[in-house]
DNA sequence: CTAGAGATGGGCT
DNA sequence: GCCCATCTCTAGC
């Protein structure tokens, strides 16, 4: 598959789809490279969990913009998130990287990361993921399909055939909290972030 | 190992 | 003012 394959590919498919597929993805920094090994899929009017289900604002617009772009967010007073935009259809979505396994640039990260115990915490959620690869606002609405950005995406070679499917992380009562749009890589499932996963 | 709580600041209800 | 798609530290097994 190629990067424009899997644009294409993005625009027509469903958001949950479109997370599976982004699954064991590489994505690529200046500072250094990993392995996709869990994501989210978060919607849009339909999807009470997601920042879009109230509609577009200055903060959410990436969201209903093109497929295969940044939507980048600042939340907790602390954390850039970086998530995937979705199909191209007027509803928003977005697939949210929870976490990777380095591939390179190890060194790079561990410096960037100097709180991390052990390696195993480099990437394992999505702060520490974008705090290791050096990702924040100036990367928002980048295009991650084209390799001759800073910050972009490459596909995997082998789609997943069997992810581990679990409900999404973080969610109040009420806004979709039972939605089964948290996908694990299986062959790395160490390399994924807390709460285990229930399966 | 787990559970609980504090930190922290931008967006919006 | 309240709400977070979180991380880290501490206390206690």
């Amino acid at each position: 598959m190629t990067t424009e394959e899997l644009r294409t590919m993005l625009c027509e498919m469903r958001v949950e789809d479109s997370a599976h597929l982004l699954l064991g993805a590489t994505l690529v920094s200046p500072i250094g490279s990993c392995l996709i090994t869990e994501v989210e899929a978060y919607g849009g009017a339909d999807d009470p969990g997601s920042h879009a289900y109230r509609g577009i604002t200055p903060r959410t617009e990436p969201m209903f913009g093109p497929a295969g772009h940044a939507f980048i967010y600042f939340t907790y007073g602390n954390h850039w998130m970086l998530c995937i935009t979705a199909h191209d259809r007027e509803d928003a979505a977005a697939t949210l990287i929870r976490a990777g396994k380095p591939l390179s640039g190890l060194e790079e990260m561990k410096s960037r990361r100097a709180k991390a115990k052990s390696e195993h915490d480099l990437l394992t959620g999505p702060g520490k993921l974008t705090q290791a690869l050096g990702i924040d606002k100036q990367y928002n609405e980048l295009d991650l399909l084209n390799p001759k950005n800073e910050l972009y995406i490459l596909p995997t070679k082998e789609v997943i055939k069997y992810p581990v499917i679990d409900v999404r992380v973080g969610l109040a009562e009420g806004k979709g909290e039972h939605t089964p749009w948290r996908f694990l890589h299986p062959d790395y499932i160490q390399d994924t972030s807390l709460p285990r996963p229930r399966i």
